[in-house]
RNA sequence: GCUGGAGUGGUGAAAUGGUAGACACGCCUGCCUUAGGAGCAGGUCCCUUCGGGGGUGGAGGUUCAAGUCCUCUCUCCAGCACCA
């Protein structure tokens, strides 16, 4: 039988028409009766072209929007554009269009083409960020936000990005990047204002606990705050040539101390230097000073600041070899030991981080290890690290396990496995002897081996626990650590006691190979220590630490800051969000300066404080407002004479972060939204995105909300319930799409030959959309789905009107359980074969119920919007709704299933399976299984001693 | 390096601890033909002496039963990264 293939174009452009006559979309906000849903997805760029991304962002969202509609909730799924944005000047530049012409007409194509995808988008909650009607209240939030200091201006290094002459946030720069056109970023010192989100940090990381986000997202944002608790200690400075500087101050008065920030507190004791970043106050002060005796190198000091101020970051990220200069004839006391230790510049400080100043500790910090090694600095080893695994009232133990080296080789003593494998030598010391007279002695017994050089004893001891089987007793080993270097292979014969003979052999290994082949901790970590000599960042017991001494570094932590004086801080990673920008199609910022430069924000009856239009958009490295002779006289007019305009626009984020409130009353000129409808409508119950807005669109639009939670402008502390980072639609290629790659797929080519059903549905049927990944575009694919949507279509052929027949009971019943529960949980792929299945089963009798076959439709509706309103048309009764999009979607019905297909295992392997009903007794289904001649045969000779059943799962004989 | 996620056919992928590979793509065989980018039927993890045996990156473990849980390990992807 040849399959018709129906005309999508007329049926799309019919049933299009009809929900627009239906007028089914147009939310009702105040219902009362429905449960509100709000479905969100992220509003797009009105960059011009519709590519297949945007399909698969709106589309696929309009599934679960026509889903929940038909389950009976009010939903709001609204639609509207980010349309300030930096690609519209650049047209503007390029074409010498205005910005906000060429904004205006992407708005319309993309609005057609969003309409074609059938999606059932309520277009009158519409925004567009660059609408004064919008911005007015975006405006009007900043002053808010100004008003309850949480928008202030500073000067700032900011990141410039020279070819796009803008500030870029930190977020837009990637690997010193600019992120829009990849130009090496450079640091400027500019006024700018700021958002202070930092002071949201501690609220954004703990409110995120309870959100049902995926484990990667909460990372994401959570390595972005960058949380790290520690404290903050202070280091007197001492001028040791120049005691008569002891009194010396900095410009602000400050005493000669640095303050540091340290994770590890418990590690002072080891703290042998300081390191101050190049652009610390303090080094800059004694830039400043007049006295040239302050610091004795001063020359030498401003030379290395001015050359990596010069340096970009980028630069100074690339070398990695540490570099740094010392101040000489400064001294810093560390609190603890109260010793004198040097004080140093250097660029793997940053000035931005903590207090812009640390105590190096290299033995316990893998940057000041590598810089101790540069500049030859001592070492402090402040902490025994511990080994082996915790016992119960260990016996104490003196050992020594000593590091054999030769021409690139150690000795090791390969036990059977089960005495503990390979070793290096070691030994129990003796309580008269030196330990490296011991370790010799043993040497020779165990290897015969005597020509030894002792090169180094460890400083710290190793403290390693375990459990000795053959005395069924636990030790803890206190372990000297020596390193022997051979001279001479002289040797001579070993001297081994009765019970270890013939139970190791000596061996001499590489080193490499001895380091992955000793597999006990401790002998593993006395030959990382010599061989591979690193800091070691480990917990253990506190050594070298005055009355601390022998107690765990963790435990110690709080009485070590007290004991210095030191204060317990939260420091974190991210920094308050500068949102202004030298460009002109954003946000204006709704600030003026009085004639004394003190900023005012502009006035609510102000507002909106128009973008200009009669600028020279051309970059120049200074905001283009700032040509704009009418912004000038309007601030003269309102303001008076000597007034100036802040020519700065708003980062674009600042836009979106707060969009979904204004869909909620989106034509309001009073207020920036309706708080009875907030209250109403709020969280946003799933959000579904791209995951290359988790950090920064998320993080923005959270701390947004929450600064208008605190505001009392917002109901709730969080704007978002569920999130779903959807994943990437690749060329066919397999790359990523671009224009210059030329992997673009063109969806309306597609759409033409398969229509727009094909389309979604393929884009559904790639792979779960809650979770990220990439798929690449296979024409085939759609082709499969249009061939699918044929038999449906062609099924309609065998509708008649007899009465459902328990075959498509059982049918129905697995396809709504399957389709209902993935569609909730966003798994379209799984919910689509399920339909896939439920048309075979429904093609495979000669007959099909008008029953069956409507609700398919309506199964099928929220994937193949179109074509399940067309049918639905042509088979609908009197008692059915108009469209079936106001159909209701079907319960999840209890059907009495007769009989089920389930495997038999015997003795855990499949042998069989057997069909039988769901309430079978053990006994039957052990009957019925017996019955089966592979079950049968497997069982043999045997006995069933054991059955498993779990009734409609598994049933399992164990026999022998 | 740190953190998170993931490893299953040629491909996209399925599997509340219970018949591994559903559903598709691709491929193979056949049928039909008005020769198509069509439709239909069957096949498609590997080995096999046709009884079976093996198989979800690898090695162990828990369990009547492991892709799924636990331990170790390898690889890939993503985020962060000189963050003290």
């Amino acid at each position: 039988m040849k399959k018709e293939r129906f005309d999508h174009t007329a049926i799309e452009q019919t049933a299009q028409e009809k929900w627009e006559a239906l007028k089914l979309y147009e939310t009702d906000l105040t219902d009362s009766e429905k449960e509100p849903y709000y479905l969100l997805f992220e509003f797009p760029y009105p960059s011009g072209d519709l590519h297949i991304g945007h399909w698969y962002a709106f589309a696929l969202t309009d599934i679960f929007a026509r889903f929940k509609r038909m389950q009976g909730k009010n939903v709001l799924f609204p639609m509207g554009f980010d349309s300030f944005g930096l690609p519209a000047e650049n047209a503007a530049i390029k074409y010498g269009k205005s910005p906000e012409a060429w904004t205006l007409q992407n708005m319309e194509t993309m609005r057609a083409q969003v309409r074609s995808m059938g999606t059932s988008l309520d277009w009158s909650k519409e925004v567009m960020t660059s609408d004064p009607s919008y911005y007015k209240w975006t405006q009007w939030l900043f002053t808010k936000l100004y008003e309850h200091d949480l928008a202030y201006r500073k000067e700032a290094a900011v990141k410039w990005c020279p070819k796009d002459q803008t500030v870029l946030a930190n977020e837009q720069v990637n690997d010193g990047k600019c992120e829009r056109c990849g130009t090496e970023v450079e640091e400027r010192n500019l006024t700018q204002w700021f958002l202070a989100i930092s002071m949201y940090a501690e609220r954004l990381l703990t409110d995120l606990e309870p959100l049902p986000w995926r484990e990667e997202i909460k990372e994401a944002q959570r390595a972005w705050i960058g949380k790290s608790e520690g404290a903050k200690l202070s280091f007197t400075l001492s001028f040791s040539a120049h005691p008569e500087h002891n009194d010396w101050r900095d410009e602000d008065g400050n005493p000669a101390r640095i303050e540091v920030f340290t994770t590890r507190p418990d590690t002072v004791f080891g703290a042998t230097y300081i390191v101050l970043a190049p652009e610390h106050p303090w080094v800059r002060a004694v830039w400043d000073t007049e006295d040239d005796d302050v610091v004795s190198n001063k020359s030498e000091v401003v030379a290395y600041v001015a050359e990596t101020a010069k340096k970009s970051e980028r630069e100074r990220l690339e070398n990695k070899e540490k570099t740094g200069v010392r101040l000489e004839g400064v001294m810093a006391i560390n609190p603890a030991t109260k010793e004198e230790i040097p004080v140093y510049i250097a660029d793997y400080v940053l000035a931005s981080y903590g207090t812009g100043a640390v105590m190096a500790v290299p033995a316990h910090d893998e940057r000041d290890f590598a810089f101790a090694k540069t500049y030859n600095l001592p070492l402090k080893r402040v902490i025994d690290p511990v080994t082996g695994s915790p016992q119960e009232n260990p016996e104490d133990k003196a050992k020594i396990v000593a590091v054999v080296e030769h021409e690139g080789q150690v000795l090791t003593i390969n036990w059977k496995p089960e005495l503990g494998g390979r070793l290096s030598v070691g030994g129990t010391a003796e309580p008269d002897e030196d330990a490296a007279d011991t370790a010799m002695r043993e040497i020779k017994e165990e290897t015969g081996y005597t020509d030894l050089e002792l090169v180094e004893r460890a400083e710290e001891q190793v403290h390693h626990e375990y459990f000795a089987h053959s005395k069924n007793k636990a030790f803890v080993a206190h372990t000297t650590l020596l390193h022997f270097r051979l001279n001479s292979d002289a040797r001579i014969e070993p001297a081994l006691e009765e019970d270890e003979k013939g139970k190791f052999e000596v061996e001499w290994v590489p080193v490499a190979r001895a380091m992955s082949e000793i597999q006990d901790p401790l002998h593993s970590y006395a030959l990382a220590r010599f061989l591979t000599p690193s800091a070691y960042g480990d917990d253990g017991l506190l050594r070298n630490s005055g009355q601390f001494d022998g107690r765990s570094n963790r435990e110690a932590m709080n009485e070590i800051i007290d004991f210095v004086g030191g204060e317990r801080v939260t420091n974190y990673r991210m920094r308050d969000w500068s949102v202004g920008r030298q460009r002109y199609w954003g946000c204006p910022i709704p600030m003026v300066y009085d004639p004394e430069g003190n900023a005012h924000p502009v006035p609510q009856e102000h507002l909106p404080w128009l973008v200009p239009t009669d600028v020279e958009f051309t970059p120049t490295g200074k905001s283009p407002n700032a040509s704009s002779k009418e912004l000038h006289e309007r601030v003269t007019r309102i303001f008076g004479e000597g007034w100036t305009p802040e020519y700065d626009t708003l980062d674009a984020f600042v836009d979106s972060s707060w969009y979904f409130l204004r869909y909620l009353d989106p034509k309001d000129e009073h207020d920036f939204s309706d708080q009875g409808l907030l209250k109403k409508w709020l969280p946003v119950n799933r959000y579904s995105g791209g995951s290359e807005h988790t950090t920064m669109h998320l993080l923005y639009s959270r701390f947004f909300h929450k600064a208008l939670y605190d505001l009392a402008l917002v109901p709730t502390p969080e704007p978002f319930n569920e999130r779903m980072n959807r994943g990437l639609i690749l060329g066919p290629d397999g790359a990523k799409m671009s224009k210059s790659k030329g992997n673009v797929i063109n969806p309306d080519a597609v759409v033409a030959e398969h229509g727009a059903d094909a389309v979604r549905m393929y884009l559904a049927f790639i792979g779960p959309y809650n979770e990220p990944g990439n798929y690449p575009w296979n024409l085939d694919g759609a082709g499969a789905m249009r061939k699918f949507l044929d038999r449906v279509y062609s099924l309609k052929e065998k509708v008649g009107n007899e009465a459902l027949t328990e075959t498509e009971k059982n049918l129905l019943a697995k396809a709504v359980e399957k389709t209902t529960t993935d569609t909730e949980r966003f798994k379209f792929n799984t919910a689509i074969s399920a339909l896939m299945v439920l048309v075979r089963g429904l093609e495979s009798s000669p007959a099909v119920s008008r029953e069956a076959y409507s609700a398919l439709l309506v199964l099928l509706a929220p994937y193949a919007p179109h074509l399940a309103e067309h049918l639905w048309s042509e088979v609908r009764t009197e008692e059915d709704s108009e469209s079936v999009h106001q159909a209701a979607w079907p319960e999840v019905l209890e059907t009495a299933v007769s009989s089920v297909t389930l495997g038999v295992q015997v003795n855990g392997k499949r042998r069989g399976e057997i069909t039988i009903s769901p309430e079978a007794s053990e006994e039957e289904a052990v009957e019925a299984a017996k019955a089966v001649p592979e079950v049968f045969r497997a069982i043999g000779e045997g006995e069933v001693r054991k059955v498993v059943y779990v009734p409609g799962r598994i049933l399992n004989l164990m026999a022998s």
